[in-house]
DNA sequence: GGGGTGAACA
């Protein structure tokens, strides 16, 4: 009758206490027994001896071949069991095969040897109750038969051990907890951890509770109890699981609660390692490159310099992470620090420790100073303490960083000793850091030799390589063959990606065909190739500088749709492209979304409303904002004051332009470009200043800013009001001396100016490229 | 049990 409780086949609900008929004082008989009239002799207590191995089989076939009815009265299994040791009893119900049947076998032990663990009795202070055993390996059965997502009949389980007073063994607890956890059950964890007797709690069931409740995103109590450990209040000590534990929280993002913080990360590591325990290398290298990549290079610093305070031992990895995080923040005095640390602490540099300095030194056009590290690197010169075989990434690093700065002839003779000297074959990286050197150049011939030079060597081209060379062509005006190489490379099965599109669609709105443009973009989306952001801003930007301000904003609208966000420099796009087409209620529109969708005004944006309200004539409000922008600590730079002296001089007030001239020198230390000068030459001249402007092209010379066809355009027509023919020969000398080209402007003031003195050979020495004052008049 | 650091195109 009580078996009935049992049988899952009857869910639900799966179990039901079974009646309080149990106890051994009932009278009732309890078992359909064939020989009810003959009651069991009374058996002796069960002593749970030494455990004798071969009793085991016996008592387990003796288990399954009787029905559970006849249990109760069979003194031979009695007798067998009392020799069976707890341990055995675990043995025994794990061999009975089934939940069922092991659950029939328990109701057997709990009924039939009330004494040793009578719901009344207290649990023994010392080693645990058989019964606990038995019920262990019911709840094995249970997993192996439970579904791992809800386990419902642990759950009832685990409550009718409490109804019977059966106490958990720590392995018991330990599974629960483990399934619990993971089926996301973090109350159910924390309940059969309190009903575990504290004394028989060790780390690992600590750390099943630590990692169910960080789970579930139970943060704030899983880190106390964390604090409670690392404190000695918990009578466990913490292991190298429970950092692994705590640290892989930090790395997932959790929903449901909230992420742990890095103050608090550090913390506890720094609490782990006065416990002896360190995250090792790659633990620690996660580490740091999370806090770099989150921009706290600082914390970075911080973790890895307190685990080697407290001992912890360290391999390059985490220093590289280290370093390319400070590489990325330009921190070449902490980059250095680091290095003579590593030498300090005998932490051999890898190959990667040296890609990242390489890498470094090239993304500052050192490339020099790149080279000589790469030797050094190898060993190379007498005295070089390493030697460090090199790779094929630490030899393209070196072959892209001469290619970025022009010197793509060296890196191609590089790529050609990369094999007898270094011992890496070259791969399509190093092909496509060189084919991008000769496109940059404008030498597509060379670059398409090369295209085919990799191809026959045996190394597969990539998007990649296609779209340097698109890029390439594109750059060189030649969109149209861009165009067809691409759609060859993908008859030939090399699919271009989003890249490849806003490459040509930027090159198409370039060339002012937009409809091509927006073609590209249907072209992309119905060949299946997914999207990202960057195409879009390609295609907005493109038809905002060519004045389609709906269409732009309908590509905005698309953008939105497709899950993207638009970025400040688009924002920017956007805001100039309505500012230019005089609708500021439209540009005012784009900013308000910007600062709704958390974008930052920057200071091109402020420079775009300044312009927008000079250009206006409304200065006023042009000030406004410029104390605005200096309130947000953007200082305003060559391009504010540009437009400022601009729109004075436009408006005839050619002296507040000069005085924003020799403040923004002076007070500001923002130093004038040549577009700042040409404005103010052109005004200077216009007022019949000729005096004031040429005194300002010898200021020009003096700070080093070059003077370009503009401004001796400017110059000369004011020289020509006032027919100072010595003073323009000068400056016509200067412009053949710095290669400086006449445009038809040049040639329109001086065509009809020097006619009309009769100074036509000089002017024909001029156009030759001669110098025309040391000519005999 | 899985987890980290350096290279190419807009």
């Amino acid at each position: 009758m009580r078996l009935r409780a049992f049988n899952f086949k009857n869910l639900p609900p799966l179990l039901k206490p079974p009646k309080p008929q149990f106890s051994s004082s009932t009278a009732t008989p309890r078992h359909f027994s064939t020989e009810p009239q003959n009651p069991p002799p009374p058996t002796p207590p069960l002593q749970f001896s030494e455990d004798h191995k071969h009793t085991i089989p016996q008592i387990v076939s003796l288990l399954q071949t009787t029905s559970p009815d006849e249990w109760p009265t069979n003194t031979h299994l009695h007798h067998l069991l009392l020799s069976a040791s707890p341990h055995s009893l675990l043995k025994i119900t794990r061999q009975l095969g089934s939940l069922q049947k092991s659950l029939q076998f328990f109701d057997y032990l709990k009924n039939d040897y009330p004494s040793d663990s009578s719901p009344t009795s207290p649990p023994a202070p010392l080693g645990i109750s058989p019964l606990s055993f038995a019920f262990q390996a019911v709840l094995e059965h249970a997993v192996r038969e439970e579904d791992p997502k809800s386990p419902a009949k642990l759950l009832e389980l685990f409550n009718f051990s409490k109804e019977q007073n059966v106490p958990l063994s720590l392995n018991s607890a330990t599974l629960l907890i483990k399934l619990f956890g993971r089926a996301k059950m973090c109350d159910e964890s924390v309940t059969v951890f309190s009903e575990l007797r504290p004394d028989l709690r060790n780390i690992h069931v600590v750390n099943l509770l630590l990692d169910s409740l960080l789970k579930s995103g139970r943060i704030d109590d899983a880190l106390k109890m964390v604090d409670k450990m690392l404190k000695s209040q918990l009578n466990v000590q913490p292991n190298d699981t429970t950092m692994d534990t705590v640290l892989s929280a930090f790395f997932t993002r959790n929903w449901s609660g909230r992420n742990v913080r890095e103050e608090e990360i550090i913390g506890i590591v720094s609490g782990f390692g006065e416990h002896g325990i360190f995250p090792d290398s790659v633990w620690l290298t996660q580490l740091v490159s999370k806090f770099c990549r989150s921009g706290k290079c600082d914390k970075a610093w911080e973790v890895l310099h307190m685990v080697m305070r407290l001992g912890g031992e360290l391999n390059a990895a985490p220093y590289n992470a280290l370093l390319t995080g400070l590489g990325k923040e330009n921190d070449f005095r902490r980059m250095n620090l680091l290095m003579i640390e590593m030498k300090e602490k005998d932490i051999s540099p890898d190959v990667k420790t040296f890609g990242i300095l390489i890498n470094h030194l090239c993304k500052c056009h050192r490339v020099d100073e790149a080279l000589e590290t790469f030797k050094k690197m190898r060993g190379g010169n007498e005295g070089d303490e390493v030697c460090v075989v090199p790779d094929v990434v630490v030899c393209n690093t070196i072959i892209h960083g001469l290619c970025k700065v022009g010197r793509q002839e060296e890196g191609l003779k590089f790529m050609g000793n990369m094999k007898l000297e270094h011992g890496c074959m070259p791969n399509t990286v190093t092909y496509n850091s060189i084919i991008d050197g000769f496109c940059k150049a404008g030498e597509i011939e060379r670059a398409f030799e090369l295209f085919e030079r990799m191809k026959k060597d045996g190394v597969e081209p990539n998007v990649i390589t296609l779209n340097t060379l698109v890029d390439g062509m594109c750059k060189c005006e030649r969109v149209g063959s861009a165009l067809e190489f691409f759609d060859k490379m993908e008859e030939k099965g090399l699919k271009g990606n989003s890249t490849t599109y806003s490459i040509l669609i930027t090159a198409f709105c370039r060339s002012n065909n937009i409809d091509k443009a927006m073609a590209l973009f249907d072209q992309m989306s119905q060949s299946g190739c997914p999207s990202d952001a960057i195409v879009y801003y390609s295609l907005i930007s493109g038809l905002t500088r060519a004045g389609r301000l709906d269409d732009a904003s309908s590509f905005v609208s698309k953008l939105k749709k497709a899950g993207f966000c638009l970025d400040i420099i688009t924002y920017n796009v956007l805001i100039g492209g309505y500012c230019r087409k005089n609708k500021f209620e439209q540009a005012y529109e784009i900013f308000k979304d910007m600062e709704h969708a958390g974008v930052k005004p920057d200071r091109v944006t402020y420079n775009t409303l300044v312009s927008y309200f000079c250009e206006k004539g409304d200065f006023e409000t042009a000030h406004r904002l410029l104390k605005k922008m200096m309130q947000y600590r953007f200082l305003p730079n060559v391009v504010t004051y540009g437009a400022l002296i601009h729109a004075y001089c436009k408006a005839g007030h050619l002296d507040e332009a000069m005085k924003i001239f020799k403040e923004m020198n002076s007070s500001l230390k923002v130093s004038a470009n040549n577009v700042i000068y040409n404005t103010l030459i052109d005004a200077l001249c216009k007022s019949d200043k000729v005096d004031v402007a040429l005194s300002l092209m010898d200021d020009m010379k003096e700070k080093g800013v070059r003077a370009n066809t503009t401004t001796y355009n400017a110059m000369l027509k004011g020289l020509r009001e006032r027919n100072w023919l010595e003073k323009a020969f000068k400056l016509m000398d200067e412009m053949t001396e710095k290669a400086c080209n006449p445009d038809y402007v040049t040639m329109e003031i001086l065509l009809e100016w020097l006619s009309a003195v009769g100074q036509t050979e000089k002017l024909r020495r001029f156009v030759q490229g001669y110098e025309v004052s040391a000519s005999v008049p």
